[in-house]
This record gives structure tokens, C-alpha cells and sequence, in this order.
DNA sequence: CGTTCAACCTGGGCGC
DNA sequence: TGCGCCCAGGTTGAAC
């Protein structure tokens, strides 16, 4: 579930946790597959009661909690995955059999005192992962090897260097952390409609304005989607920290919605499926082969669009 | 190099 | 009502 705009919506939501310290970790018994938490859930927990949770930042589609001891900069993070159904809540749980951590915060021993907090990781299919590394692992897991640029940031020449010479699909190209990360299955579909490009669309036959026009429907989509906080489709999917839904739901052109009119131009959203994943895109706007015609809204922030994609 | 498949899990929705 | 099947926002590793 989770994707980049979700997981930004939960690192922004989990704000009042920073400079709290951790006075209780609990992994509810029974609930927690052998491998999502590592190390052992005994020794996690070991590791970060008494310390504190100095930052709370992304990367890509996980959040990295860094734990310190005051005033020291952080010596260990604890990254947590969400995967398909995971969520970080500072409020009730939708149910209490799936909630897989419990951190219990309390304000620091010195200054004014602040209210204690309860985070905690709800996670219903159980597919997402709470790992603990030190300062040098992080990057074996969370490096630039494993994680492209972020897909708020990420250039057109990025894009090309990483996938221009890629045979893949475009759309299962940009599911690809290694080349930006953040993306996933609604937005790579979203992206693709907002820049007239086929999905099936091979990589290394887009050139660079085609790379280009992808980077900033990227970076566009994703920093709308944060606005809205994110996408909740249904009643049991995402939420943020404080349990409310996201909105960007509906504004969805074309994820979701096959058989649906497409906004853009009237025709019939259409599904398809690519490396085992739905995908949802406009034939009309993202014709085979080629980049869209005109008739889309102009490009607010004024770059150049898809010109030169033939 | 790229694709396909299975696996990890739970649960909602649908057809019968 | 119940059963069986398909579907789901992610990632990984094996097989081809």
C-alpha cells in the first residue's frame, strides 16, 4: 500500500516524536513473522529502550527513525518497511491482533515536560519489516546502491542514465527502486497518463525530453499526492498517523478506474498487466508507441513537456 | 539482461 | 450462507 506520497505523509505525522525518549518497545507475541523484524525483536528492543528518537526522515518507501542519546547524533535506525499494508499510528489501531510494535515515548528527563506518545506499526498481511542497523549498515540497505534518487527530486537525466538503455516497459522500469524510489503501482500509472506515455512503452526508445517530461510528472504527481496526503482506496487501506484517510484518491486519472471515462479525453481507462501487476492507462492519452497528442492540461510549473518523443 | 513465477500474509469482493 | 476464486498500494529470490 504505502508508497512514496503515504510514507512522507507518515514521516510529516510522526513529527511529535522527535526528542522523546523510549521507555517501553513491545512486539506483540506471535504476531511478527521470523524475519520481518531483525534482529531479534528481543534485541531491538534491548537497543533502543532509554535512548531517544532524534530524527524521523524517508527513504524512498521506508521510514528511518534515528535513535540517540542526547546530545550525541544518532547511533542507530530503526527502519521500518510498511510493504502492503503496514501503518505508523500514533492513534488507535483499526484492529488490535495486527498491531506489530509498540514504542512507548515519554518526554526527556530535563526542561518542561511533554506529554508521552504511544507509536505504534499496525500492519494486517504482516508483509512489511522493522530492522535495526547501525550508522554504517543503514547504507547497505538504504544506500545509493539499493535506492535511486528520491522521486520527489529526480531529473529527466537521472531518469535516462539509469533506464535509457533499459529493454523493460517503462511503467515496470519506474516500479524499479534502484532507479527512483518512491514510485509505486498508483503512481507509476498516474505519472504515465500525466506525461502521454504508453506503459508498455520500451526505455531505450524514449529519449531525453521523454526521461525529462517523466521526471517532472513525477516529481509533480508525488508532491500533489503529499498534499492530499496520500491515497486511501477502501475502508481497511491506508491512514495517516492520526487514522485519517488519505484524499488523493480522487484524484486519480486513471488508477482503479477501468472502464471509466477518462477525464482527459473521454475514452475508456484500460487495464492491463505487466510483471504480475495491474496496470491502468488511457489509450487514447497514451497512445501505442508514441507520446500523447495535445488536448491535456498545460504543464503547470511551465517545463517543457513530452515534445520530441516520437 | 529481462521476464515469469512463487512466496511472504490477511482479508474484501464476487460468482455460484 | 458458504465456498472457491481472484484481487490488493511491495519486495525478494529462483528458474528460465
Amino acid at each position: 500500500m504505502p508508497e512514496l506520497p503515504e510514507v512522507e505523509t507518515m514521516r510529516r505525522g510522526l513529527a511529535p516524536v522527535v526528542g522523546l525518549r523510549i521507555a517501553a518497545v513491545r512486539f506483540p507475541r506471535g504476531l511478527v513473522r521470523p524475519l520481518s523484524v531483525r534482529p531479534r525483536p528481543h534485541v531491538v528492543a534491548a537497543r533502543l529502550v532509554g535512548h531517544a528518537i532524534a530524527t524521523v526522515g524517508r527513504r524512498g518507501k521506508r521510514v528511518v527513525l534515528g535513535i540517540a542519546a542526547p546530545p550525541a547524533e544518532p547511533h542507530a535506525w530503526l527502519v521500518i518497511e510498511p510493504r502492503m499494508t503496514g501503518l505508523m499510528l500514533l492513534a488507535d489501531p483499526p484492529t488490535a491482533e495486527h498491531v506489530r510494535l509498540v514504542v512507548d515515548l515519554e518526554s526527556s528527563a530535563a526542561g518542561p515536560s511533554r506529554p508521552s506518545l504511544r507509536m505504534l506499526f499496525w500492519d494486517r498481511r504482516g508483509l512489511g519489516t522493522i530492522r535495526l542497523f547501525d550508522a554504517r549498515s543503514l547504507e547497505s540497505v538504504c544506500g545509493a546502491a539499493r535506492l535511486g534518487p528520491d522521486g520527489l527530486l529526480v531529473t529527466g537525466e537521472e531518469l535516462a542514465a539509469r533506464l535509457g538503455s533499459s529493454r523493460r516497459a517503462i511503467k515496470v522500469a519506474l516500479l524499479d527502486q534502484r532507479a527512483v524510489a518512491g514510485v509505486g503501482n498508483i503512481y507509476a500509472a498516474e505519472i504515465l497518463h500525466r506525461v502521454g506515455i504508453d506503459p508498455r512503452m520500451a526505455c531505450r526508445s524514449i529519449p531525453l525530453a521523454g526521461w525529462q517530461a517523466i521526471a517532472n510528472a513525477t516529481r509533480l504527481v508525488l508532491a500533489e499526492a503529499v498534499r492530499f496526503a496520500g491515497s486511501s482506496i477502501g475502508d481497511r487501506t491506508y491512514r495517516a498517523v492520526d487514522g485519517r484517510p488519505g484524499r488523493f484518491q480522487h484524484r486519480h486519472r486513471v488508477y482503479g478506474r477501468e472502464g471509466l471515462a477518462c477525464a482527459t479525453c473521454g475514452g475508456s481507462v484500460t487495464r492491463i498487466v505487466q510483471a504480475q501487476r495491474s496496470t491502468f492507462f488511457c489509450p487514447g492519452c497514451q497512445p501505442r508507441g508514441r507520446r500523447g497528442a495535445g488536448g491535456r492540461r498545460p504543464d503547470r510549473s511551465g517545463r517543457t513537456r513530452t515534445a520530441g518523443i516520437r
